[in-house]
DNA sequence: GCGACAG
DNA sequence: ATCTTGTCGC
């Protein structure tokens, strides 16, 4: 698939934060509410400088994987909570670059909205994409949250400066919730029923899961 | 001021 | 992210 030319690199934390602040305002928090082709990213580090970006899509009716591809690459920008995204994202857009089909949905590991100035790396990708991405991280990042209930389905909002900012959710009976925000073109009811869908049988939604695996053995 | 801080 | 054992439960 064809992604938009990458913007100038930043070399410092003040670039890269003026560079969220810039693309932040393109985001959109509507968006289609069902998907064919759905796409995971991850990526996996060698060592601290070289990493391994991996893209799996999957048929959205029956998780099949339709296609799956693995890009070497290097950490383009120190890590800095809140940039976290300028990391991996050029990696990430060669591999999204080698696609030969076009994804609905960017399922992203990571946070979308539910960041310190609303542009986590889900919204990133989705900008740069134009398609919907939404965000699932693994611990709890900005914001305020209680526990959703036990079982699987269950979910709190996550409140940051009185705003709604994601959801806590619970995608299997008795384990730790994912915390889930909406990246670009996608209402956060959604995006929770995306997640909660793509996680029929583990915590993590599949896509990721399939992405996580790939990027640590690649092909 | 200090510590904590997505992956 | 990664370094890491055993243990519990499906």
């Amino acid at each position: 698939m064809r992604v938009n030319q990458l913007h100038p690199w930043p070399t410092t934390v003040a670039e890269a934060e003026a560079i969220q602040d810039r693309l932040r305002l393109h985001v959109e928090l509507t968006g289609p509410r069902a998907f064919t082709l759905v796409a995971g990213l991850d990526v996996h580090y060698v060592d601290d400088e070289r990493l391994t970006a991996a893209v799996v899509v999957l048929d959205a009716a029956t998780l099949s994987v339709v296609e799956q591809v693995t890009v070497p690459g290097k950490a383009e920008f120190p890590y800095v909570a809140g940039l976290f995204a300028f990391r991996e994202l050029p990696a990430l857009v060669a591999a999204l670059e080698r696609l030969t089909v076009t994804p609905d949905l960017l399922v992203c590991d990571g946070y979308g909205l539910a960041h310190p100035r609303g542009f986590g790396l889900a919204c990133h990708l989705g900008v740069l994409t134009g398609l919907p991405a939404l965000g699932v991280g693994k611990t709890p990042f900005v914001g305020a949250h209680t526990a959703p209930a036990p079982e699987r389905g269950a979910w709190t909002p996550i409140v940051l400066a009185g705003a709604t900012v994601g959801r806590a959710l619970r995608t299997r009976d008795g384990v730790k919730p994912v915390y889930v925000s909406q990246g670009h073109r996608i209402d956060l009811e959604t995006a929770a029923e995306q997640v909660l869908r793509l996680s029929p049988r583990f915590r993590l939604p599949e896509p990721i899961r399939r992405a996580d695996h790939l990027a640590r053995h690649p092909a």
